[in-house]
DNA sequence: CTTGAAACGCGCTATCT
DNA sequence: AGATAGCGCGTTTCAAG
């Protein structure tokens, strides 16, 4: 929508020079790299004149950080934000599942393909998965719980419902 | 070229009778509605002309129905998904903070001004507050907790740090 | 809803400092 | 590294079917 896709360029660009494997490790990142990173995280349908503006920078010079930081795997995608409930999704709940087995991970993976499931992670302490959900009602909350409970080699589930959400957003730079 | 490869969108809308008040419910959307909506969460740097391929509709009426989704607030943002780990955040955990009094919930909302803290919800269950935070390292995590140890009225908290991410996305369309 | 056309804004490139 | 100028795509609106 707002990333006009051009002919490819032979743009020079310039070959970072990594020794060894492919270092997942923090990008160097200046404090405009960082501002401008945290508008974009919360609003990515600003232009790059309106951006250069708030930054100091003509709108060229915005396009070629953005573009470097999209190169660089800092900005990973842009997506639209939807809002729950008006997707008929009012429910919002935590589930820590209990497990025995380590097997037990894989068949969870499987959640992933229902869109009631948010998030899927191994976690240190008692329990070994947690699982963020959130469905229409409780009913369907039950389902989803009644599935993994079919799944072997788990002692149980613990789930938090939550009530209000005060603060919910993506990660965004520090300082 | 005009076949019918249209699929058939049926306004499947939730009539959702809400008999109090609570102005905010689900919105009426057919499936095409929700296609785009799906489409949208997962990209939105695509073109309209792009999306109405892939919904066989013509890229006006894409950027009608995006407007019109826009404007009733089933899409909340468009934002820029940033890499956490390439942030210098590679440590993410969830905090349940036990509390006695509800009076902790106000001391708690100021950490919304902290960019490591990602969410905050109210919870049912044992502990009272749900906490999602990433921080750069355990010692930054630490006094984080530090920080919530010096508010009075609970009795503690229990972290679960997460040691992979298999799926991590916002909410999405039904279907 | 469609196609077609037209005007405008902006992404993007190129060139220079 | 950043600024300025300009091309051209894509968005956006309008008309007619």
């Amino acid at each position: 929508m707002t990333d006009n896709a051009r002919p490819p360029s032979s743009r020079t660009s310039k070959a970072l020079k990594t020794p060894g494997a492919q270092p997942v490790v923090a990008a160097v990142l200046d404090d405009t790299d960082r501002k401008l990173l945290a508008l974009l995280a919360e609003d990515a349908t600003r232009t790059y004149a309106e951006l250069g503006k708030l930054l100091f920078l003509s709108a060229p010079a915005v396009h070629e950080r953005a573009r470097r930081l999209k190169k660089e795997g800092v900005i990973k995608a842009t997506v639209a934000t939807l809002d729950a409930a008006r997707l008929n999704r009012p429910l919002l709940a935590f589930v820590h599942v209990d497990t025995t087995s380590w097997a037990v991970t894989r068949q969870l993976l499987a959640l992933k393909e229902l869109s009631d499931v948010e998030e899927i992670h191994t976690v240190t302490g008692e329990s070994a998965m947690l699982l963020k959900v959130r469905t229409r009602d409780t009913q369907t909350l039950e389902q989803l719980l009644a599935r993994i409970h079919a799944i072997e080699g788990f002692t149980g589930t613990r789930s938090y419902i939550a009530l209000t959400t005060y603060l919910e957003r993506g990660p965004s730079p520090e300082l």
